[in-house]
DNA sequence: CTGAATAGTTCAGCCAGCTAAAATGTATCT
DNA sequence: AGATACATTTTAGCTGGCTGAACTATTCAG
């Protein structure tokens, strides 16, 4: 099954495992005994690189005072450290860092193992494909993000 | 970036998708005014079909007291029903309808157009190439929370 | 050097959503 | 019928994480 190739097709396919990822990560959340703040703070540094507080405050959303207590949490949990801006001493640069825990280590180990399976089961031509969808699917969930976030708050456009 | 086919490649490509899904998920949930909890029992209930309140507390690991408000908010929001059982009147059958809301409609009918464009760019072949892609990955994610949740508490298997 | 602006932290208060336990309504067993 | 078990709801109380506003440290403009 879902395997037709009527129309919604694409949607189909994708919903089939967006919910796989999003319990994955919520999985992997619990386990790092993050808030899914904290979690979504730390891909927005991972993909991002590292930012200062405000920038963060602006990505994520939250308020000054909110940043400190999530970077405090993340740092406690080993995730991410401050570092002192040399330029401005002001300003903070926020670093995510590999994860400490060794449950989330072997958790992400056995993922990509498991991933290194599937990916096995594909010739190169195949990943390829793959890759290109991945690839094409990813643009259009951001820029979706992106247009949900617009509509709701056309004028209120924070850093993006 | 990111196509290339050494090993990790099929852990990248996921992990490229996953931030872009998890956020997608976000977006919808708070155009939705859901809770991440709630957002991921309606997942639950919308994979598995409606099920009694009992078996929801089970599957998203709440206690019976926090599923009666999470079904008030689903209801109030027109995201499910409750549905009183013939056969044992105590008992709820928990349904989830479709989103009520013309935004959340909306941003789903943008989406699915997106993907109808994103699947027009590659052939039936190719399509079925990326559905086994989709379908193995699923599997594994799947595998994977089950993994962690088990490791987390070997004992405590709830209803899953 | 002084005053204004900027980056981040601290503090007090608030709210959503959780748990635990008691209450309610229904079914089952004897 | 009476006692017991079960499914869900209600209630009381707690906690985490948020906001808004005051505060500290640093920079910049004049």
């Amino acid at each position: 099954m879902s395997t037709d190739a009527g129309p919604g097709a694409g949607a189909r396919l994708g919903a089939e495992l967006s919910d796989a990822v999003v319990l994955f990560h919520d999985a992997i959340g619990s386990l790092m005994g993050l808030s899914a703040t904290d979690h979504k703070a730390l891909g927005i540094l991972r993909r991002e690189g590292p930012m200062s507080a405000t920038r963060l405050a602006a990505r994520t959303g939250l308020t000054p005072g909110a940043v400190t207590g999530l970077v405090d949490r993340l740092e406690a949990a080993g995730l991410a450290r401050r570092e002192r801006d040399g330029d401005d001493r002001r300003r903070l640069t926020i670093v995510a860092t590999d994860p400490a825990s060794p449950d989330v280590a072997a958790a992400f180990a056995r993922l990509q193992r498991a991933m290194a399976g599937v990916t096995a089961q594909f010739s190169a031509g195949e990943l390829a494909v793959v890759a290109r969808w991945v690839e094409a699917t990813t643009t259009v969930l951001r820029e979706q993000v992106h247009e949900i976030a617009h509509r709701r708050a056309p004028e209120a456009r924070t850093g993006a």
